[in-house]
Formats: C-alpha cells, structure tokens, sequence
DNA sequence: TAGATTGTTAATCGATTAACAATC
DNA sequence: TAGATTGTTAATCGATTAACAATC
C-alpha cells in the first residue's frame, strides 16, 4: 500500500549528516561549497555528495558548486517538511527515556513531545522534558484525544512486545525503538527506526577484538 | 596497517541479533533450529542465515539444522572473545552518560568500565555505575595507570573536538562515540562506532513525512 | 533410501565510484 | 575562451538472494 520511495535508505540516513555539517558552513559564514571540498571534510567522495543532492533535484552550479545557504535550506525542507511538528509520545521514564526525551523536544528535530507514560507510580504526575509524566493505563485515553504519530520506546522488549498492538491500534505509525523487540517483523507497515545500544556495543566489541588478535599475529610473525 | 576483516561490516552488526534470537531460543529450551525457521523469526532469508555464518566457518549439520547451544557458543566467542572485558571509561556525565554508563557496565556486552570524567565539580566524586566520576583534569594520569582501550562518549560536539587528540594519543582504540564529531575522518586508525542520536530521530522524521505526503497523494487521487 | 537442510557457488541486485559531457 | 564544477550516465564493487550439490 504505502509507496516505495524514490530514495534509497544510506541516502536518507545521510542527510542528517550533510544537514549538521551545512549548518557549520553557514555558521561559519561559507557561501559556497563544492562537492569535493564537502566530501573531503565528511570522509566520503565528491561523486557520493553529487549523486546524493541529485536524487532531490540539482540545485548546484555547474561550474561554481553548491551555495550553502541553498542547499541548507532544500536540505531543511526534505528532513522538516513544511515545519509541521510530528506529536510523539514517549514511553518509558527511566534513565534511557529521561536522555532520550530532550531529543525529541529539542526544536532541530521535528517532533513536538506530548507526555510521557510510564507504570511507576512515583514518577507519575512529574514533569519530564516539560510534559506530564501519565500513566500506562491513559494510554488509550490519550491517544484517541491527541492523535499522537510516532511512539518512542525506552522500555525493556517484554514490555514493548505488550504494548505495540495497542500503539499500532491507537494509530502510532513510526516508532523510534531503543527496546530489544524487533517491531518491523510483525508489522511491517510501520516505520521503524532501531536504536540497539547493546548491540552497537557488542559489534565495536567484535571488531576492537579482532583487530588486537590481527595485532598480535603480526608481532609473533 | 591494521589487518583488513574478512568478515564484512553489515555480517558483524548482525551477529549481536543473532546472539538475541538464540539466547531467546535457548531460554526456550530448544535444542535445533534451522536456517529457514530463524531467518523467519528474524525477518531475513535463510540464504543470509546461512551465508553469515560460514563466514566463521560452518557449525551447522546438513539435513538436520543448528544446535543453539553450538551456535550460541560460537557467536559469543565471536563476540566476546576469551571472555577478557575490554578496560572502558566513560566521558560525560550527564542524562545520556548516566543511561549510557549501564550498558557498558551490562555484565553480557564484554567490557568493564573503570571510571567516568566530567567537568562539573558538582558531580565529581560522586559514583555512577559503580564507580567514581573523576575530574577531566584527571584523564592523564588515569589513563598512564589503568590504560583504559575503550573511550564512551557522551559530550558535546566541541568537547570531542578538544579532547579526541589526547584520547587518541593516551592509547584509545575504540570509541562508542555519542557525539556529533566524526572522529573517523581525522583518525582513521582507531575504531569508531557512532550513535548519532540525533541523526536517527531526523531520518525517521524524513522518512514518515516522505509517507505522509504519499498516502495524501493516493487520497486525491 | 528419501527427505531435509546445510555449505557453497552462481546470479542478481543495488549502491558506490568513475568518467565525461554540459555549462557556468 | 579556459578552468572549474555540476549533472548524469556508465563501470565497478559488494552484498544479498537463488540454486544446487553434498550429506546427514
């Protein structure tokens, strides 16, 4: 049903990149870039940069390069949309969720925090990242109220296993998922963008290891 | 320099996945399971399955499947070496350093952390944890006793400018890096895993719009 | 033996990189 | 015009998927 988009993933995933690192320019006072000097500062190649921009629409000169203030702005407009803030609900107060929820607020990212859920009882009522901390059980209530789009997830898989029927029901349609619950393989209709720490760790694990072991053949050689 | 993996990027950021499903399975008290049935559970193809894991050689049995136990024990030695914990400090301790410190100190991630540094003297000798936060001027003589391998950090993207070099040149070789400085493009040589928190939540906001826009489109239609 | 499932090679697919014509 | 740099097509590279022989 939903459409496929025109834009593969790597370049997506790579414009939040090339959005920070235009804003630095611009902060800087660069009114123009091209696409080598860019990629040499990112660590990629001038072709990656141009065949990236060119998947939106070339707003380059040829001859010249890229005026930043331009490219900022076509860049802003792909990762912002109109500025319209997507509500988002958070779910988990723990030490994960209270890191995460000044992310969301935080006004470069496009999302507008509505409240936080959370089954302990101490903290309901508080405030967190400038919302109300509610109750698991107001989540129904809540959502039907407030139509919130995108449900963040900080609690342990066996709660996020619980929870995601009724958040999918409740009409959550993306998730930003730092649970251990893989949500895309049951429904593969939402959006889903995986936050693993544990597993990001553990791979930085295997390749420090493995580089130490190469280390070491090659001074017993 | 450093020796090339054999084992390509995209194999190794799966493997701690894998370690999931068959810890989970053998939780369950499964004994077998076949490349078909995990791929399955997993959302990915049997012929990735079994790809993967003849990269380390084949410890499957033709016409009968996988032993969990063989597979776990294969893939935490994969990942966790001899079981010697990778000496970590931790850098920031702030909201994200506090939820971060946790998983480093996670007794199945395979690293051990030995202390935190922040600058804020209102912090400093406090523990986190389970272990003192030190004062950043500290990080020399810390580092010249205990000669830490891994640097977590969890501080803004000047502060990782400023502090990178020192890092590097007091025998870091891995960072877990939660800030916006792409320490790879200056320092090839060390291993680098980046958690760009920001970034994630920016290419989910993209790719819901991109959604959004599609399903209006459909509706006009 | 027949059925099942691995290990491994071959085919496909997609992303990155290189090349170059267009043009400022 | 000459030099520079984009936009875009073509070539390369690598990862995923499919196919099938080996074998339990």
């Amino acid at each position: 049903m939903s459409a496929q988009s025109k834009v593969s993933l790597p370049v997506i995933k790579r414009l939040p990149k090339y959005y920070r690192y235009l804003n630095t320019l611009a902060s800087e006072g660069r009114d123009k870039i091209s696409s080598s000097e860019l990629a040499k500062m990112m660590g990629t190649t001038a072709s990656q940069v141009r065949q990236d921009f060119n998947c939106f629409g070339g707003f380059g000169q040829q001859g010249i390069g890229y005026k930043v203030e331009v490219l900022l702005a076509e860049i802003s407009k792909l990762l912002f949309g109109t500025g319209e803030l997507l509500p988002t609900i958070l779910i988990g107060a723990g030490r994960l969720g209270t890191a995460v929820s000044s992310f969301i607020s935080r006004d470069t990212n496009g999302y507008r925090l509505l409240a936080v859920f959370d089954i302990n009882p101490e903290l309901i009522g508080r405030q967190m990242a400038g919302v109300p901390i509610h109750a698991l059980d107001d989540l129904e209530p809540f959502c039907a109220a407030h139509k919130p789009v995108v449900a963040v997830l900080c609690v342990p898989r066996q709660s996020a296993i619980d929870l995601s029927d009724e958040l999918v029901r409740l009409g959550i349609q993306g998730f930003w998922n730092f649970s251990h619950y893989d949500l895309s393989v049951k429904y593969p209709e939402v959006t889903v963008e995986n936050v693993h720490l544990g597993d990001s760790l553990m791979s930085l694990g295997y390749r420090l290891r493995e580089r130490t072991e190469a280390d070491e053949a090659a001074r017993s050689r």
